[in-house]
DNA sequence: CGACTATATTGAAACGTTTCCAATAGGGTG
DNA sequence: CACCCTATTGGAAACGTTTCAATATAGTCG
């Protein structure tokens, strides 16, 4: 593999004049360019990237460390965080914690070995005090410290706006269901956002949060339809488990929209062609993907952040359950 | 940030012989050893995986180039090559070239800058030609060369199996529509499966090819549907299509299964709540990932393959829709 | 024409590891 | 006691780049 040394070599000039070509570092005079890239070219010379990351002590790598990225809301945030990455010279690495506490720990650790440029992060864990050095992190979904900048949708005005068009559906007792990730999380003002606005109209409400991990799900559905056989509305903290429900649902003869209204959240676009096409609280992914790797490169570019939250507006999309 | 020459000071000892407490290399007396880890404590010292990269020449850094993350196949499949390659110590970078040859041609480029270790990929260029390096590469469902192993699924098969399949659940005349990528691609094979299998069974069938990219969507459904009336199964080049099909055919008027019968492919997870349930094809997605991961791998340790192919078993399964 | 300036180029140090060779220290053996 | 062998350690080179101070070259102006 040809070295910078090589093309010095058979350019006739020195290391650094080709580190000025190959950078446009530098004031280079047009011939001794030239004679350069005929160099580069004859050899084949690629600049090795590794050396450079050495010699510069980091690297143009950010990290996305998530649950799953076959979770359809993960794998369309995932794809606009690589783009704008890729728009920035940035490169993505891919981190899947499983929601495991110790492999977010773990992939923390390596991400700092490998002297990652800066880190996307959705985890379970608080990431902030696991975290060593000053590597800039930015969140989505959970506020954990000012140091961790935090992206998120409107979790609190998404709840309440799933009453209303529950209720404006015609629910006259809507249900919360869904898991509440306890740690530091935005998604539980999905649950008082619903539960707040609930109380403001004077309607009557249940909230029957899902454990997690799940022992028994059979189990967990049927004391909920054992228990709350009035509930005639259901808002389902994302669409993958709305869609869950109404499966369920459906097994025992409760007809949605018929019987109960149902709204999701998320608004995974490739749902699309399915059915039936749930109502949901549709998230600005791709807005939140580029703010979130906006934010991450001003910080790496040192920039500093008055502001730790940056809460991005959702929006309702009418399907066929409500 | 603390270099392993502090800790070298600290503990009195030499560079070296840090080093090869780190890396359990050469022998250690076990006082000597205490001495240093006790100085890697004291300083918190974390090992530049940058500078060993640097130094070894390689990175422990597997590229995976596709079309899009957003696909859930392609999510799923990502998702898997993640965690197998995590147990082999090795991380992904990922990389959506949104099917364009040319910023294939530009990733390919910066994975050789960046000496990643190896590439799986699914692209649509014959990327032989354009990789100058000897950096293994593994590509999944594209036949290129006998350099690049392919691992695939078993397409001629399950071609035959969803002629098999349609014809079982009734259909007199069968049509085999989707795109069907040019350039080496093992899913060609799905449509000579189909065909194959109709012409030994005298059964009468049509083929419909949409082209790619796609200019005029609801021109290529509506002359499908006016010129091919009769057609009374269907099936498409994967689940995301089938599912569109459906979606078009009801506006229609056109049932399913009633009037028609639709097989998919690939069998999709994250669809599985959704309806309807897709009759499909099951590529093995799990064991393809794991496989490609394994024999790159292989490949970047040196190993050499006598074969280029490798083809795993698909399954039908069987859904809403036949 | 000499002094200055602007432009081009050189050469070497430095980044943090690993690895190899030489050096040293013990420990056993004849 | 001399010798050899092994276990352990030290020291330095090397990986390929960037950067910076120093030097060289060529105009320009008075």
């Amino acid at each position: 593999m040809a070295s910078i040394k090589d093309v010095a070599g058979l350019a006739g000039v020195a290391v650094g004049t080709v580190s000025r070509v190959i950078n446009h570092s530098g004031a280079v005079k047009p011939e001794t360019r030239r004679k350069v890239e005929e160099a580069i070219k004859r050899l084949n010379y690629i600049p090795n990237e590794i050396a450079r990351n050495f010699k510069m002590q980091k690297s143009k790598m950010v990290a996305l460390l998530l649950p799953t990225i076959s979770h359809p809301f993960f794998s369309e945030l995932a794809y606009y965080i690589e783009d704008e990455l890729d728009r920035e010279g940035y490169k993505l690495m891919l981190c899947n914690s499983g929601s495991k506490p110790e492999k977010e720990l773990y992939y923390l650790d390596m991400l700092q070995q490998n002297k990652v440029a800066g880190i996307v992060g959705i985890t379970y864990n608080d990431i902030d005090s696991s975290v060593s050095t000053d590597i800039p992190i930015v969140s989505i979904d959970r506020h954990f410290s000012k140091r961790i900048i935090c992206v998120t949708s409107d979790n609190y005005e998404g709840g309440r706006l799933a009453l209303r068009e529950l209720v404006r559906a015609g629910a006259k007792k809507p249900a919360f269901i869904g898991t509440v990730i306890p740690v530091s999380s935005e998604i539980m003002k999905r649950k008082s956002g619903f539960v707040q606005e609930a109380k403001a109209m004077g309607v009557d409400y249940v909230v029957y949060e899902k454990p997690d991990p799940i022992i028994d799900e059979d189990k967990y559905y049927n004391e909920f339809f054992m228990r709350h056989d009035d509930v005639d509305g259901v808002f389902a903290t994302n669409d993958m488990f709305a869609a869950q429900y109404i499966e369920r649902a459906s097994r025992r003869g409760i007809s949605v929209p018929g019987d109960v209204k149902v709204i999701g959240y998320d608004g995974i676009q490739s749902h699309a062609y399915f059915h039936p096409v749930l109502s949901t609280i549709r998230q600005p992914v791709e807005e939140m993907a580029r703010t979130a790797v906006k934010l991450l490169l001003g910080q790496i570019g040192g920039e500093s952040f008055h502001q730790d939250t940056y809460c991005l507006p959702v929006m309702y999309r009418q399907g066929e359950t409500t």
